[in-house]
DNA sequence: TTCCGATGCTATGAATAACATAGCGTTTGA
DNA sequence: TCAAACGCTATGTTATTCATAGCATCGGAA
């Protein structure tokens, strides 16, 4: 499959803008939920399967496009994000805090209307 | 297909919590992307189809998760955001700023090396 | 040195989702 | 009243993901 790289087309996309290959890239199963498990701690590679509770070969595909991507590194130590992974993982932490307000809004999960 | 709800079970958690609902919805295709093409201007069915390079089938299903999740409305003049879906696509901005910064440090799409 | 368990994957086949394209019924405007 | 735009749905093919099994390597304990 394509790559997402900045200055490529990616699906969706043909112009090689760096935002239409980032979110090719986020918008890949399993993706963002790596960003949000490493945002604050390493893991290694059962963990991370384990944490997000997903199979080996999806998560050891959207490894090595986050390692190529620059954002994962692999460490003795885990998993972990790069320093460009870190300032990502940051933009996305407001979600959390937008993700409760939302579902404090949504009437359908607990149907309290 | 499972619809990523707070306080239901989705892929890659059983727990409920409203972020993972969240991360699973934006990590299907074009997700995000219809939020970015949408965070600005209104666009139409087929408006939106063009910018997003999509096809109507998957473009149709993710319309139809994001209006369920509050986040897209269809009005007269076009899909657009709806305020809750403004307040996360502002979320979304930095990631422009972001993918540029990114862009500048990847040494491959050019291989200025 | 020989186990054993943990680790980091790879392999495989089935299930599911996305893709590309055609086209249909309705609305809009001339 | 006709044509073009619109919002989709249908269909068959391809790509991705899922679930599970299993293998090679490594470190530590016996």
């Amino acid at each position: 499959m394509i790559f997402p790289t900045p200055g490529t087309p990616v699906r969706g996309s043909e112009t090689g803008k760096p935002v239409m290959a980032l979110l090719d890239l986020l918008g890949r199963r399993m993706c963002l939920r790596i960003l949000w498990e490493l945002r604050e701690t390493n893991l290694k590679f059962r963990a991370l399967q384990a944490a997000a509770a997903t199979n080996p070969s999806v998560l050891n595909t959207r490894l090595g496009e986050l390692r190529e991507a620059g954002l994962v590194e692999r460490t003795s130590d885990g998993y972990q994000l790069t320093e460009a992974g870190l300032n990502l993982a940051g933009l996305l932490l407001p979600l959390h805090a937008w993700s409760e307000a939302w579902a404090a809004d949504m009437p359908r999960p607990k149907s309290k209307a």
